[in-house]
DNA sequence: TGGGGCTAATTGGTAATACCAATCGGCCCC
DNA sequence: GGGGCCGATTGGTATTACCAATTAGCCCCA
């Protein structure tokens, strides 16, 4: 069965090519010297585009943290490391350049977060699930176990399951966090699928979860939940890691 | 000492105030029933600025997530739950309609959530910080306690030594994930402030840190570094909400 | 009568131009 | 020599026109 090879280039629209563009030159360090860009005039007209556009890919740029718009001074190049928001690490993750085995250390990294969250927010969610959430978990985990052969239907259904999960957890910055998370993997929807194994096997774990959260020891409930947790995560990973340095694609 | 006012209001240009308003606007409700906004045209018109600057505003929402524009058919409003990423976390906490207990509760999540990152990261930072990095952030600490008068200084020099130790631990997807929750924090640094308490007592929680990473005892080093987060948590949480609940402010 | 393809209306995407507004640096006056 | 004023630089917004993707509906044909 082929996985679906990952968006790497072709941005539809103007706006996000010369975006990537802009992306790739600015953490290139092409300005980090001077610490600004061009003014937006002369930029422009550098990359071939109205200043229209070249305006629209600053916003994207600006919303990720690499660089700073002020009105009157120019346009401020921000150092990444200390001020671009998670929504850059998709691009990362989805880099030409980051191929390989940096591809997998990435990917790995976005893991081990969710792991560490997802870990949290279930000990939350055991202290206050009622019988009833927990039917309902079941429900949508038997919906699941219809879509094993749709992988992609059976990625929303299991972000759905994670998300009522995160609800009954009753955090909205983990919610939200989620989405950033989740916004980041489907750069890499074959990786995730990979991390994923077999989904009739996955559709197994489903049922771990509602152990746990009927059976809360507030003593073992840590070590068991990170226990299997860490388990998914090695195998999983092991998978990951043998794609990524297995075949490359450009 | 009077704390600084958090910045509810006053966006400076026309696409912030544009952006917010629609932001509110979307998040009541407004329009989820219909699933999408009017035509830019037209809701260019109705919010009295140009099609451009609404364009503008547009961007914004969508990569928070709240919007979804697609060429040729119109513009999609999106569930916040499921596709709201992080940023949109400083705006709940700064919207004027969430003050008092939501506020604190807010908060709270957020210093949870970095709490959680934390202990992960000061572990793995345990496992690979060798004398020189330990020696590195004394000497950060160090230039903190020359800071302990000038509060702004302070916060930024610390966020320095977080980045730091998050760099020993060596997770790039946590440096950025640190970056977002600043951005969230920095929304409301009177209460970042008052969390932190009188900075001469904060600044002691370093040697805490370097002992740390110094005596790196597997067993036992989760248990210290949990429970000295915790203590400050506690302490810090009780501030807040006393604030939080204390007095309100329009 | 039903289905497929084509067309036109809707709606976002880009461009060119002009002018407003904030910032910064240098000059001038005191 | 220092402070304030003024103009050059540069981003912010408005206007207009046209391109391009999508959608829905109509028409034609089987």
């Amino acid at each position: 069965m082929p996985l679906p090879d990952h968006p790497t280039a072709s941005p539809s629209s103007a706006q996000a090519r010369v975006a990537t563009e802009l992306r790739q030159r600015i953490l290139a360090g092409e300005w980090s010297t001077i610490g600004r860009l061009p003014a937006e005039r002369i930029l422009s007209e550098q990359v071939g585009v109205s200043r229209l556009t070249l305006r629209g890919a600053l916003a994207h740029l600006a919303s990720e943290g690499l660089v700073r718009v002020r009105h009157g001074s120019g346009i401020q190049v921000l150092d990444p490391r200390r001020s671009a928001s998670l929504d850059l690490f998709g691009w990362l993750l989805a880099a030409p350049d980051n191929e390989g085995q940096r591809s997998f250390e990435l990917f790995a990294e976005i893991v081990r977060l969710r792991r560490l969250v997802a870990v949290d927010t279930m000990l939350r969610a055991a202290e206050r699930a009622d019988e009833e959430d927990v039917q309902f978990l079941e429900q949508l985990a038997d919906e699941q176990a219809r879509r094993t052969d749709d992988a992609g239907a059976y990625l929303d259904g299991d972000a759905d399951y994670q998300r009522c999960v995160i609800r009954i957890a009753g955090s909205t910055a983990v919610e939200l966090l989620f989405n950033s998370l989740q916004r980041v993997l489907e750069r890499r929807m074959e990786l995730t699928l990979c991390f994923m194994g077999p989904l009739a096997e996955h559709h197994a774990s489903y049922a771990t979860v509602h152990d746990l959260l009927r059976h809360p020891q507030p003593q073992g409930l840590r070590g068991m939940a990170e226990a299997a947790q860490d388990m998914i995560e090695r195998v999983g990973l092991e998978r990951v890691r043998r794609q990524c340095l297995g075949h490359e694609e450009t």
